[in-house]
DNA sequence: TACTTGTGTGTACAGTTGTTCACTAATGTG
DNA sequence: CACATTAGTGAACAACTGTACACACAAGTA
């Protein structure tokens, strides 16, 4: 068949990864899609799906890479307009809030694997998100903004950053794209958690144990 | 048939609601579940179901109602152990575990629902965490902790709060019931996030704008 | 060249799904 | 009492599901 030959290899596996994301994206949950569904999503005959992949949890996995990368070209567009420190928080969340919005769908797929199904899934994203908050508990203490800071304060204290943006996602990817006001509002909101937290931990010491 | 006769009416919506319950405790995610599962799992013949639901989305919401009981029921004991003003995170923190042990099937649903498919029960299970929030601003306010918060400060500052509760919540329910090494661990490791979160509050003003 | 491997296709099948329908018994209401 | 309503049942059906199998072609390797 024609068009076989101008395929090139990998690609089916490709096109139903990013199947399975149009299909959460369309605002489907990962955890009720079909294999059927997402062939039929990518245009590819059911039984292709097997080529590449074991069955529904292990698509969910190799998205978990994926996504993987994803989070990484942010932190590194994050780290690259790091100007003045200042305004170091809301230039990160802003970046963070376009790149949530460019890649809606990988993003979706991340808050539902939180609490999805599939615990290897769950566990992936959980170590993407403690990768996520070590890295910025190094860039911190490079720019030596926490001197004050213990290792293990400094990393809860990522930690609690980590997943307070990560809620926050939620909360963007429940408002339509569009939706300029609302994410705004979210926007601010998330901006003054950060300020909070870090008002807590540029004052840690004096309290803690 | 003498079996009808036995059970008195309405007792077969409150077992298809803990079917599909038992099923998300088993580790399944409500999305996937369907109607002949759930009632399967009910002992009870599909038909049934539409006698007290529509459909899936239907339960979910239903399902949230009860969740709003449950909470409700945890703010109150809550409220009532409020002993001495320092030890109210660690007392609040271990009633919150407790609480999620003992209810473990609904903070799953909870859990799953944020980020879950049907927008209704996500709105639902948003709100619950508002007033949450809210309640919980009062008691604050009630006990005179944050007199130098203004209204939208606190608010924030609880919101943040339950937040991170919240995400504790999916690390709680992450681990097996028995494992009491890592549930102390979260447990620490909440109490910190929300010293941390106080600590900033304490300090909010001299800060922000 | 011949052969293996990887990737895609079509057919097939048994099991499951949501939903409709007609039937029955218990409960509430006059 | 008669009668309407509610809550349960079982059989049926078309649509869809995951998966197995045999086959076809392209690319790589000897």
């Amino acid at each position: 068949m024609a068009e076989r030959q101008r395929r090139k290899p990998g690609e089916t596996r490709e096109k139903l990864m990013s199947a399975a994301l149009t299909l959460v994206g369309k605002g489907r949950h990962f955890a009720s899609l079909g294999i059927r569904e997402v062939t039929r999503q990518a245009g590819v005959v059911p039984t292709s799906f097997y080529r590449h992949f074991r069955n529904m949890d292990d698509l969910g996995l190799q998205l978990v890479d994926e996504l993987g990368l994803v989070l990484r070209r942010m932190m590194r567009e994050a780290r690259e307009h790091v100007s003045q420190a200042d305004k170091l928080i809301e230039e990160s969340v802003d970046i963070f809030i376009s790149h949530a919005q460019a890649n809606r769908s990988f993003f979706l797929f991340m808050a539902q694997g939180l609490a999805g199904e599939s615990r290897a899934v769950q566990e992936g994203i959980r170590s993407e998100m403690r990768f996520f908050a070590s890295e910025l508990a190094n860039d911190l203490r490079r720019l030596r903004l926490v001197d004050h800071l213990s290792d293990s304060d400094l990393d809860m204290t990522c930690d609690l950053v980590v997943r307070s943006v990560a809620f926050s996602l939620t909360d963007l990817l429940g408002v339509s794209v569009g939706d300029d006001y609302k994410v705004d509002q979210i926007r601010k909101r998330t901006i003054r958690f950060l300020q909070l937290i870090f008002v807590g931990a540029a004052n840690w010491k004096s309290v803690s144990q």
